[in-house]
DNA sequence: CAGTGGTCTAGACCACTTA
DNA sequence: AAGTGGTCTAGACCACTGA
């Protein structure tokens, strides 16, 4: 009944190359003209399947450069208490971080609204982006309210900034309000990603909180394909 | 230096006539070829367009029915100790229900494991089909322990099982483990929810445990445009 | 510079739905 | 039967990358 079509028999053959490790995860797949050649297909019918494979979270692309196999994804509680860093180390994958700016600046409407602040007051704003094994697959956006973290930009912004919280500034966290959707990237996340405007990604908000007063709110994107949410829930 | 390919400027343009309700919320879009002759581009530029406003959420398809504006996401708590319905009235959205199926069968191995069953022990199995304001948006298959729900096959199936487990079989839901993460649907999940194979979904799975007795196990899968999630976090 | 993915054209046939 | 989206071909040029 299906499996019939030119695109899906192709998706299908490079699934199972995948599959037993003949292109191994991270490595690059061959060139979209090589693959015309090698299956006979016209390079539409070679981009859908790509593309079908793309949703299924088997394989991404950087843009212009070429198309990987995805690696396994990375398993992430959003009501951690740990650091990123800490669970990346248990599941023995390989994180990396890297500042993009740090600065003292106004808060979006949004933002200044999870804090519970004016839209004028000027609060500190870190965005970072982290890879994975190598591939960028967080941008997060961490807002922090001026009043709580004197001195914040000397700190060292590119390590964990949850123990920063926990350790430098002495916060106990206890609560977490969190929002989780489906969002797509605009030009500049997607560029600092590698991947395409419009690109799906999973948006988290969190607004963390300490002794009854939001402290700090935070804005992830993770590429859709690259993670996996645990939750533990109460009633 | 961006937005200059035929395909952005069309899918900026029909996202203008969204935003300012000249298409409105549910409503169909022009058929491809018309969209063509209108703004003058072949047809795959035009499907590009349309491919990235769905990547975007803007707008969905119904499988070779044609693309329709995408309502307001339904907003929904997965720890949520009210049902689905009830949250649904609260946000004034119209929700449907249909049962799929029903019976008492062995369960796949990732569920016997998730209930702390052996894997040859029925359990019963229902599977259901859920529409918001109209499109299905939502396909869950729930799986019962048989010793705890005598009878389950003649409850009313369509209705909310929340309250069938709370006040039909008196469990008191307290803590939930639930797993989220994007999957695509296979074939048969995708007719269901009228939508090709490989579509990319939220996928949430959750056990229910009741006085630490595992009851139930639940898999959702949420078309990833339709719905954002907000969890209440504690450290 | 050669090769890559990104964009684009102008056609075509098929499977399916609706009238 | 007419119209839709789904698939497909065989080309083409561009922007960008890496050697």
């Amino acid at each position: 009944m299906n499996q019939t079509t030119a695109y899906q028999s192709l998706a299908a053959r490079l699934q199972h190359r995948i599959g037993n490790g003949e292109l191994a995860a991270g490595s690059k797949l061959p060139s979209e003209r090589s693959l015309c050649d090698m299956f006979k297909v016209s390079r539409v019918s070679a981009r859908d399947a790509l593309h079908l494979l793309e949703a299924q979270g088997m394989i991404y692309r950087l843009n212009r450069l070429g198309w990987f196999v995805s690696p396994p994804v990375f398993i992430y509680d959003p009501t951690r208490s740990s650091s990123i860093q800490e669970e990346a180390h248990r599941q023995c994958r390989e994180l990396s971080t890297e500042l993009l700016s740090a600065s003292l600046q106004v808060a979006p409407t949004r933002v200044a609204r999870g804090l519970e602040i004016s839209p004028t007051q000027p609060v500190y704003v870190v965005t970072r982006r982290r890879a994975v094994d190598k591939r960028w697959v967080l941008l997060e956006i961490c807002y922090f309210k001026e009043e709580y973290f004197p001195g914040l930009l000397e700190q060292p912004l590119a390590a964990s900034l949850t123990v920063m919280v926990r350790e430098t500034y002495g916060f106990s966290i206890r609560e977490m309000d969190i929002n989780i959707s489906s969002a797509p990237l605009d030009i500049e996340h997607a560029q600092h990603l590698q991947v395409r405007e419009g690109c799906p990604s999973l948006r988290l908000e969190r607004k963390v909180t300490s002794n009854n007063q939001t402290i700090a709110f935070e804005r992830e994107y993770w590429l859709h394909d690259a993670i996996q949410m645990r939750v533990k829930g109460r009633d």
